[in-house]
DNA sequence: TGATCCCGCCAACGT
DNA sequence: ACGTTGGCGGGATCA
């Protein structure tokens, strides 16, 4: 096939998609000849010479950086010196040239890392197949990664859009803290623990124990993490299974940002990514499907230059692993900017029963244990919900609104409150209109009691503008624009803060009605994440993490420089709300009253799991496009908008009952918290979490006015129940720096310094940090050694047994502790060395 | 050899 | 019924 067509179709391709690239343009194209030699299997040489046509090249030129991974040096070769024919020793068509990592460059080589809004960047898929000279199926495997980080979106059948960086920053945060509510970080550590005895023999009852244990967790499945401003077409996309690729990258990337050394070894990735659905059956086919499909992942993932490879040594012998090259993880941006602490959210070792996770996990039962993903009724349910969904969006006709403005018009406005409003409508909109589809379509009695809202309205909401504006509290009519809000509006989000936790929960009133359940839930209190920190720190110190790194490109590698070095532009508004969606089904008793057991339980359970609902963050107003718009702009136009918004997936899905009741979110978790601010309060758990986060922020308190009218709204409350603003919610951290909250409008950059700044500040102080603390000041940690070293990797070990972890979450005083039971052990060494 | 991972069959889906 | 997506695993390459 490689052969065949090239010129041709290419040039004209070329014209086509251009545009995205602002600089490319321009010219003429002269085109046709480059195209297809070039990766024709015979020659890269070829290529090289003849063509180079200048556009591209310069656009690839500029676009690599250097990057990481052999194949990106081939790439590299490839295209920048196309000059000396003898950079490529292995000119043939080999193997290699037909890469997916070499492809994936060729591929990003198209597009600008942050395309203007103005022009829209389509993709074809047929198009760039062809350019590329490939087959359509490895485009998918690109395409589904770049989804998977919402560098691109779908639009219709073979079209995408492009995003390029733009939502990189807010991706990968959402990433981070989904990961950490889903205890990807202990689950490392379990399955390192796990490899740990099996090297000795413990191999009986302890592994079993062990394996048990780890079993529980499993399972969760938590579908895609969208962001705000994408969901709609992720969703579309969505639908299919969202099985593989797309999500198994989102959790590969997951597993980089938790982590502490930012190293994960493919085995380990296939582990936990296979514990999911089915735990323990380390079928070893599926183990090995499941490696084949990492590397696919990663190879896009290095294209990108988000990680590159490197080897781990351990005792055992080198196994491949990947190392986290790409941007740090701000902890937390936007409306929380700063509680991003998320990073210290320590949560790793905190078991708090996240929230998020605990409505996801409701929303599937999913299982306990089987091979089934999902319980077959549910999957039902959940099929119709995605089709609805997408039929909405995907509908070619609907002129869909590329991210356009994304961060740019965020940045525009000033403030993100402007962007409150804004969710709030969202949210509010999306909760009835899903109330509204989950009646219909499901009708599911439960459903409807908890839901009562009362306006089925096929065409759901209109752009009201209205919606939101009943919330009296906010400062501004949400209809308006952002302009703006001045002070801190109460921001709606609870979960915003960083480093707090939060438990939400009902009024006691409400909770009653809603909450039938889980009284005791309600309450529960949310271990802090503080003690985490020590863990980490121990780790921190104890492993060395080094790389070598081929002679070449150390410097660029460095991950230090990386992280600083790209993509910043984006960060600027990133407002996040975000949310987390729950699927209906959670509703079914039995579900609850598992999870209470659960809970009340050691959580063994929920130490595990992961949240099996999408989680939509409708945040922010989904940056750029959405949020773009005005509100006005959005309530005038086109319901369409709206009905994305309301979908099902953008929206929130209304929360049953048992969800609500006693929603610990852990650290900031803006994705998850769906259910929102609407109904629920959050408190802050613990005080002196807090204080480990940096920012505690104090948190906006929804006004309780607004919780009100929302949770009528939604008919979770009757309508003359009031529910106070708790003075839980008051509380304020005693922060340090409470200008950081409360500033938020101001421009990010700022703040990230400011934030910054005061995780040094209290790292010097000796405070306490989660490991996402320290790792994220890892970066800026003078050097990382070039030779190889060695990394001792901490493995605990829980002389209680498994158990013992799990136990950690369970304290109600919201205290952190970590669990005595818990020790580290020793560690081992391990050699991390690039290629 | 074991690590990588390309290739493309073919099923699930959408239209 | 046909086209698009994309799971999946054989088996070729690479190191």
């Amino acid at each position: 096939k490689t052969p065949l067509k090239q010129a041709a179709t290419s040039h004209a391709v070329l014209t086509e998609i251009q545009p995205d690239c602002q600089p490319l343009t321009t010219p003429p194209k002269p085109k046709e000849i480059l195209p297809a030699d070039p990766w024709t299997p015979t020659s890269n040489l070829k290529m090289l010479i003849s063509a180079a046509s200048p556009e591209i090249r310069s656009r690839e030129q500029r676009r690599e950086l250097s990057n990481t991974t052999s194949e990106v040096l081939q790439a590299k070769h490839c295209l920048q010196e196309h000059l000396s024919g003898d950079e490529y020793e292995k000119s043939q068509p080999s193997r290699k040239e037909k890469s997916l990592g070499l492809l994936c460059h060729k591929f990003l080589a198209r597009y600008p890392d942050y395309p203007s809004t103005a022009e829209n960047n389509y993709i074809c898929l047929d198009e760039v197949a062809e350019e590329l000279n490939v087959e359509r199926r490895r485009i998918y495997d690109i395409v589904n990664v770049l989804e998977s980080l919402h560098m691109v979106s779908r639009l219709a059948k073979n079209r995408y859009a492009w995003h390029g960086r733009h939502n990189l920053p807010k991706t990968l945060q959402a990433l981070k803290k989904v990961g950490e509510e889903n205890k990807y970080t202990q689950q490392i550590q379990m399955i390192k623990k796990r490899e740990y005895e099996h090297e000795f023999d413990f191999e009986g009852e302890r592994n079993e124990e062990t394996t048990r244990s780890f079993g529980s967790n499993e399972h969760s499945e938590m579908s895609f993490v969208e962001l705000p401003g994408m969901e709609f077409r992720a969703a579309s996309v969505n639908s299919r299974k969202d099985k593989s690729l797309r999500v198994m990258s989102q959790k590969f990337v997951m597993l980089f940002l938790v982590s502490t050394p930012q190293i994960v070894s493919l085995e380990v990735a296939a582990k936990i990514l296979i514990g999911e659905d089915q735990l323990e059956d380390l079928d070893k086919s599926k183990f090995k499907t499941k490696i084949r499909r990492l590397y696919d992942i990663a190879n896009v993932l290095s294209g990108l230059e988000l990680i590159k490879k490197v080897h781990v040594t351990e005792e055992r012998g080198r196994k491949p692993a990947f190392k986290w090259t790409g941007p740090e993880v701000l902890p937390n941006i936007q409306d929380t900017k700063l509680e991003t602490t998320s990073t210290s959210s320590p949560p790793p070792i905190s078991e708090s029963i996240t929230s998020k996770e605990q409505c996801s996990k409701n929303l599937f039962p999913s299982r306990g244990k089987q091979n089934f993903t999902r319980h077959p009724s549910l999957i039902k349910l959940v099929k119709s919900i995605e089709n609805d969904r997408r039929k909405i969006q995907s509908a070619p006709t609907s002129p869909v609104k590329i991210s356009p403005s994304t961060d740019q018009n965020l940045s525009a406005f000033p403030s993100k409150m402007a962007q409150v409003p804004a969710i709030a409508k969202h949210q509010l909109e999306g909760q009835s209109k899903k109330a509204k589809e989950m009646k219909t379509k499901l009708s599911r009695s439960a459903l409807e009691c908890n839901l009562s809202s009362p306006e089925v309205v096929p065409k759901p909401e209109p752009p009201r503008t209205a919606a939101p504006s009943p919330q009296s509290a906010l400062p501004q009519p949400l209809g308006a624009c952002p302009p703006s809000h001045g002070s801190v509006s109460p921001v709606i989000l609870p979960h915003t803060h960083s480093g707090v936790s939060y438990a939400i929960y009902l009024h006691p009133s409400q909770a009653h009605t809603v909450t039938t359940y889980s009284p005791s839930f309600m309450l529960q209190p949310l271990p802090c994440a503080n003690v985490t920190g020590i863990k980490s720190i121990n780790s921190k110190v104890l492993n060395k993490v080094t790389t070598e790194e081929g002679d070449n490109q150390i410097a660029t590698d460095d991950p230090t420089q990386s992280l600083t070095a790209k993509e910043r532009p984006p960060i600027k508004s990133e407002a996040s709300s975000q949310r987390c969606l729950k699927r209906p089904q959670a509703l079914q008793e039995n579900n609850l009253i598992k999870r209470f057991k659960s809970d009340e339980e050691s959580l063994d359970t929920s130490l595990t799991f992961f949240p099996s609902g999408y989680l939509i963050p409708l945040t922010q107003c989904t940056h750029g496009n959405k949020a773009g718009f005005s509100n006005k702009e959005k309530a005038g136009i086109c319901s369409l908008q709206h009905t994305t918004y309301s979908s099902p997936l953008a929206g929130v899905i209304p929360v049953t009952a048992p969800e609500l009741k006693a929603v610990n979110i852990p650290d900031i978790t803006p994705l998850n918290i769906m259910l929102s601010p609407t109904s629920i309060a959050a408190a802050p758990v613990l005080s002196n979490s807090s204080l480990n986060s940096s920012n505690t922020s104090p948190a906006p308190n929804p006004s309780s006015s607004v919780l009100n009218f929302t949770l009528q709204h939604v008919g979770l409350i009757p309508a003359g129940v009031q529910v106070p603003a708790s003075p839980v919610l008051q509380h304020v951290p005693v922060s340090s720096q409470p200008e950081n909250v409360s500033h938020s409008s101001e421009n990010v950059s700022l703040q990230e310094e400011k934030v910054r700044k005061n995780r040094l500040r209290l790292l010097d102080r000796g405070g306490l940090s989660g490991n996402n603390f320290l790792s994220s000041l890892q970066p800026s940690v003078p050097k990382e050694p070039q030779e190889p070293q060695t990394v001792t990797e901490n493995f605990f070990r829980t002389p209680g047994g498994p158990n013992t972890v799990s136990s950690l979450s369970a304290n109600s005083d919201g205290t952190d502790r970590i669990s005595q039971g818990t020790l580290y052990i020793p560690q081992r060494k391990l050699e991390v060395s690039e290629d």
